[in-house]
RNA sequence: GCUCCCAUCGUCUAGUGGUCCAGGACGUGGCCCUCUCAAGGCCGAAACACGGGUUCGAGUCCCGUUGGGAGCACCA
């Protein structure tokens, strides 16, 4: 075949739409496919909708999916001479003819035939009236070959087209002098040389009368792909109101590039069984003829599973660079990357299905204060767990190395030592007093990566305000109670020990805060805390 | 209203006249694993819209019905 042209053809009317990226994307991976080349056009003739704003929307859009183009971006308004010329041409040779039918007058035949029951075309009231330019206001119309069919083989529906005299003499050009969509369409797409247009099922209308301008122009046509709407959940076509549509808007929601590319690529084109599509894949595998003709729905859930399988096969590195700006939200100052983080995003991104889902379970490592879920607080957070706690704090103190094995000893101790109690008796308030939540990564390895610009240690002990609170006062015959130095502890005001947490967190940390993400060592964070705490729980909180 | 398009599990789809009592994936139910939540593994429920043809044989071809959608501008 000839070279292979595709072009994007959006309107910059708003945000890049869920249909116009897959289009997009078809039409670049179908030249990415056959080795040709990929035009992006801006179609800026309706002056009165077209915004710049929009314009950098839908540039920074196709450019965060990595969709690039090998020509372009050509705005259609640099056009608007030679679409005059054209039509002038057209007029010349008597292929178009002027029109001073007004709106109204139009209007009002239309309505009359519509209420006979008929369809409306032009009923070419100015055909024969050949109008010079003096006429007065005038549109110009294409004159049709109204015994013609206007047809074409489609790559995705196959033999379409319509009879020219269904269509009538539609216009090609306004009053104010500007050319009409169709017919700019075609000039560009003519001088573009563009081979293949590749364009949404809601343009399968405008085609035939693009037939006819071509024949007009005596220029071969494109070949014409057009692809089935996507639909949302109430089957209608996507709209701004019900559904999720802008690209940007997934983005900000924590989805992957790459998985809004797969997720798209997949409504209304497969290939075999095949359900992921690297983006070379999709390069090398897609292919008009085996796209669906019927419109399909996009199924969000489809893409949070795609999300999710592509946020596992990020390493580490990009994994927690991407995560970066979502944990910043979370945290509401910016959080810098650290080993810790990185391997905790490790952890996170097989129970998240968004980079926002899982900043949100990685909270308790960025935040000052974590919340903490009240059901999971009541559950497990305890008087009656605080001997517990303490015990292995204890047992935490002679830890060495502070990992996984180690950690599993330490808690397997524990575990025999208060009479052998079942691990979730000790591991749920662990794991609320620290994440916050009753579920979050294995207990082992969820202390491996609490906050930056504290130790490990220390983070991990930050009962709340709202657990002292819960506690019965310290002279109560509550069985915490008979454990002086827990009573002690819970009796003092926490805020102090937040404000120390700050202090040794804006401190520059050696290890911690270096911007690299190289393994974590031993000795990260302040040397103060890099040790075993020295006085249990007393000591974590207060001690110096 | 008119024109055109479409029709396989809830969703995306495989299927191009026999190999289909219809396959995969997401979702969903159960079980296993298990310190929670996941992830993972195993098992299950779940569809050819309906009616006529054509044919030895139809999810696959034809016609109709029904249902859904899109388009009907001096918008793009």
């Amino acid at each position: 075949m000839a070279d292979i042209r595709t072009r994007f053809a959006p309107s910059p009317t708003g945000y890049l739409h869920l249909g116009s990226a897959r289009t997009a994307l078809y039409s670049w991976a179908y030249a990415r496919r056959h080795g040709g080349a990929c035009v992006l056009r801006i179609e800026d003739t309706d002056r009165a909708r077209s915004t710049l704003e929009s314009e950098r929307a839908l540039l920074s859009g196709l450019a965060w999916l990595g969709l690039d183009w090998d020509e372009g971006p050509v705005r259609q308004s640099e056009h608007g001479e030679r679409h005059a010329e054209v039509v002038e041409q057209l007029l010349e040779r008597g292929a178009a003819y002027r029109c001073s039918c007004s709106r109204e007058e139009l209007e009002e035949r239309r309505s009359q035939t519509l209420a006979q029951g008929r369809s409306w075309v032009y009923d070419g009231r100015c055909r024969e009236r050949n109008l010079s330019a003096d006429c007065g206001p005038h549109t110009v119309r294409l004159r049709l070959d109204l015994d013609s069919h206007l047809g074409w083989d489609d790559l995705v529906y196959g033999e379409s087209g319509q009879a020219a005299c269904e269509i009538g003499d539609m216009n090609i050009r306004r009053s104010d002098g500007h050319p009409l969509y169709n017919l700019a369409v075609v000039v560009d797409d003519s001088d573009m040389r563009i081979s293949h247009v590749i364009r949404g099922a809601d343009h399968l209308g405008n085609t035939a009368f693009q037939i006819a301008i071509y024949r007009a122009l005596e220029l071969e046509p494109p070949r014409f792909a057009h692809v089935p709407l996507i639909v949302g959940a109430s089957g209608k076509k996507l709209s701004k109101r019900r559904d999720p549509v802008s690209v940007e808007q997934f983005r900000d929601d924590g989805y992957l590039a790459d998985a809004l590319l797969n997720w798209l690529v997949r409504i209304g084109w497969s290939h075999g069984d095949q359900e992921v599509f690297s983006r070379d894949e999709i390069c090398a595998l897609f292919d008009l003829e085996t796209v669906n003709r019927a419109s399909a729905q996009a199924d969000p859930g489809k893409l949070d599973w795609l999300n999710q399988h592509y946020l596992k096969q990020l390493p580490a590195g990009e994994l927690l660079e991407q995560l970066l700006p979502f944990l910043t939200e979370v945290a509401g100052a910016e959080v810098k990357p650290t080993p810790e983080l990185a391997a905790l995003a490790q952890l996170l991104c097989e129970r998240s299905s968004t980079l926002r889902d899982m900043a949100g379970r990685a909270a308790f490592a960025v935040v000052e204060t974590p919340e903490r879920d009240s059901k999971a607080e009541k559950k497990f957070l305890k008087p009656t767990a605080l001997p517990i706690l303490e015990a292995l704090v204890q047992r935490l103190r002679r830890v060495d190395p502070w990992d996984e094995a180690q950690l599993e000893a330490a808690f397997e101790d524990v575990r025999a030592a208060q009479g052998d109690i079942g691990m979730g008796k000790l591991a749920q308030p662990v794991r609320v007093a620290v994440t916050g939540s009753s579920a979050s990564p294995g207990i082992y390895e969820t202390p491996a990566a609490p906050r930056p610009g504290s130790t490990r240690r220390s983070a991990y002990w930050a009962p709340s305000a709202a657990w002292r609170a819960s506690r019965p006062p310290p002279t109560a015959s509550a069985s915490p109670a008979s454990n002086p130095r827990a009573a002690r502890v819970v009796a003092r005001p926490a805020p102090t020990r937040f404000r120390r947490m700050a202090r040794l967190a804006s401190r520059p940390a050696t290890g911690v805060d270096r911007p690299g993400l190289a393994p974590a060592s031993g000795s990260a964070g302040s040397p103060a805390l890099s040790s075993p705490p020295a006085g249990g729980l007393r000591s974590l909180r207060f001690g110096k």
